[in-house]
DNA sequence: TAGGATTTAATTGTCGACAATTAAGTCCTA
DNA sequence: TAGGACTTAATTGTCGACAATTAAATCCTA
């Protein structure tokens, strides 16, 4: 099982409020698009939807505001964030700066034995059939398990709030409403190997270094998929 | 004036609503200590005191909880955030990624006039009679002033908001709480400005490593202040 | 007296209703 | 018919009360 589900709640305690209830399922119906980008959110029609009050909801929708999910004006309402990719690029923007540097914390703070573990984790990638079917397994939830593990690895809270209970909703938003499935896989797979070599040798410098290329070629092959989509819509 | 002010609010929209202005007062008590850090939020008391409703205040403890200067615990209750030396070197850190990348952004991104008022804002800070007669003017506003036009500079609505919007109220709080009127004032001054010669290059790589030095630098003036306070203890 | 179970008090979570603001629809006028 | 003022409907913000949970105090027992 992927470390993905423990993290949609930042804290890592479970929902046992009908408040997280609610949240959690709004934050899968966003990011699933479930609940479609850039629509105006009801708060009469939700809260009868999931059979609450609306000061639950409106308590659901706050935290779903601190993950950027959905935006608040006074006296207007809320709507879900829509994917643009002026935002997309944005956001790999800010990757680019904190995962490097997790990366770098990683390295110097990740005990041993959270190396091995992660060391294994990868060899199991490896060795996994889906890596060697097709691409898809290995491009979602392991590329995503890969870089929780280097983000928890920082041992850094600040860090970890930002990039797992904020950022990354947002990051499996575009991921999925954007049908992201590209054949990164192998070649990601082998970045992420030499990365771990890096946090291994204890080089912060070297895997800081790794990690924002690593992102960084990520966002240029969106950007080539963009640019790709968009002289074939021209095209046509 | 100071853009401080203007910034409280990330949205940069006033404060039209009670919960609005409660959070506004709520935000600069604890910044500036007159609600202790570390200590418990009594719903009850508060709301007696700002003279609302749980409901209104409530609304006003999500959005501090967003800053993160308070913390909840389901069926618990709020904590203001506590000070502690770790708990700064973790901003510290993402700071040093945060602002050095948005200081890249900015070398791309800034307008010609936005580069003008930045420096014309330096000039002033230059010649103002705060920086010749003593050092606290600038170290506090001045550098504050310069960092906010850097990263508003990157128009990157991400970096402004996790930066302005939550972790800036944190580095004012622990500028306040530490007491931190540190003699750096001369030399940041120099570093700023040749962040900003960089920035009018355009030359983004070395602006974002100006950046980060300077602020590894402010990280590690700190953690000698700290070392130095602890020995004198030991002594006493 | 110390430790634990039970009762009591206080705090947080949830609810439905009213007030204030905004958006939509209607009517009037040029 | 187009534009704007007015009226109406809907939505959001705020309030006080009740239910559920937690913390404190009391009592009992070994």
């Amino acid at each position: 099982m992927s470390t993905i589900m423990a993290l949609d709640n930042p804290t890592l305690q479970k929902a046992v409020t009908t408040a997280d209830k609610v949240f959690d399922a709004m934050l899968h119906a966003i990011v699933d698009g479930k609940i479609a980008a850039g629509s105006k959110i009801s708060e009469p029609e939700l809260a009868k939807q999931y059979e609450i009050s609306r000061s639950t909801l409106r308590e659901a929708l706050n935290r779903l505001e601190k993950c950027h999910l959905i935006e608040r004006k006074a006296n207007v309402g809320s709507r879900v964030v829509d994917c643009t990719i002026e935002g997309l690029l944005e956001i790999y923007v800010v990757r680019e700066a904190l995962e490097g540097m997790a990366c770098r914390e990683a390295a110097n703070n990740m005990s041993d034995e959270e190396i091995a573990e992660m060391q294994a984790m990868l060899a199991q990638h490896a060795n996994s059939q889906a890596l060697k079917d097709g691409v898809s397994y290995y491009q979602e939830e392991g590329d995503l398990d890969f870089h929780y593990k280097v983000i928890l690895g920082s041992h850094n809270q600040q860090l970890i709030n930002i990039l797992c209970g904020q950022l990354y909703h947002l990051v499996r938003m575009y991921r999925i409403q954007f049908g992201m499935h590209s054949p990164r896989a192998t070649r990601a797979f082998q970045e992420h190997s030499n990365i771990i070599q890096a946090i291994c040798d204890r080089d912060g410098e070297l895997a800081e270094i790794l990690m924002r290329r690593h992102i960084a070629a990520s966002r240029k092959n969106i950007e080539n998929k963009i640019a790709q989509q968009n002289s074939s819509q021209n095209k046509a």
